[in-house]
DNA sequence: GCTTCACTTAGACTATGTCTAGTTTAGACA
DNA sequence: TGTCTAAACTAGACATAGTCTAAGTGAAGC
């Protein structure tokens, strides 16, 4: 018997089995970086021998999130995005290529923007800045 | 010949015509108030006797998006909401019932908020709040 | 070892958004 | 005012994303 990892011991903490395939869907965010969506997932799980139901893997990118595991990346329309949450940030999504990419977070808080007149309890604020990455700008931007 | 509306002086403005699907959908989104899907758009046209087809309404939410008539309410996964860009806002997402409200901008400016090491240039920032809006923190909370 | 219930599965289903080719129309210009 | 052209509109097929259901599986508590 191995002692439990930190990912069986955050599951177990929020109230949830730590079962084989939600391991292996944070491991596949986690070695997998960046902005993947549930398809991308699904796929990265198949290719290490672990094939899943298109029905799991939205459950478990659920439950993760919800267990503070998994992030989601919103980037307007289109497929929902995860990552892996390893610290809390924000996006920039490159309105010409689609290109989604991290921007630090100054408090690395998920409370780091005011919300003045909010009616409720605010649990998190995620910010999207919008625009042209640098490569776009650049010489041979795309220009879709 | 009556003078153009100032809806139609923005669409032209922006490169494009002053067709009467356009301002219709503009119309709809005013009236409607609040955040509206493009189904709900187009089932609002229809109530006007304005019949088009999904294809058009979603090119014209598209375009009035673009010519910054039509300002697009992200809410994480589901239907993309559009609402009149009467002032730049941004918005609370409650994650008990789903609503969503307006969170009035204190610069009411795109660019309210800093984007520190974003590498290309960035044209508006939204932010968006999640938590539990008053009614289901309140005495006979929705629990869904 | 037994029991319970959360988890997983397959796949049908719904919702949302895109694409295409032909038709219509707004707006420019003579 | 009439004509012309490119942009806009249409219908509907298609693609993709996400949800739902009912039955089977297995982890964890006793």
């Amino acid at each position: 018997m191995t002692a439990p990892t930190p990912v069986e011991t955050q599951l177990r903490d929020a109230g949830l089995k730590a079962t084989r395939t939600r391991i292996a869907v944070v491991a596949a965010l986690r070695d997998l970086g960046g902005h993947q969506t549930a398809d991308e997932v699904s796929t990265a799980l198949a290719a290490n021998d672990a094939v899943v139901s298109r029905a799991t893997v939205f459950n478990a990118l659920d439950d993760l999130t919800r267990a503070g595991l998994v992030m989601v990346a919103d980037a307007g329309p289109g497929a929902t995005r995860y990552e892996w949450a390893d610290r809390w940030h924000h996006h920039f999504v490159c309105t010409s290529c689609g290109a989604i990419s991290d921007v630090a977070c100054p408090e690395d808080s998920p409370r780091c923007v005011d919300a003045p007149g909010v009616e409720g309890t605010v649990d998190d604020v995620q910010v999207i800045f919008r625009g042209t990455c640098s490569s776009c700008i650049g010489p041979g931007a795309e220009t879709t």
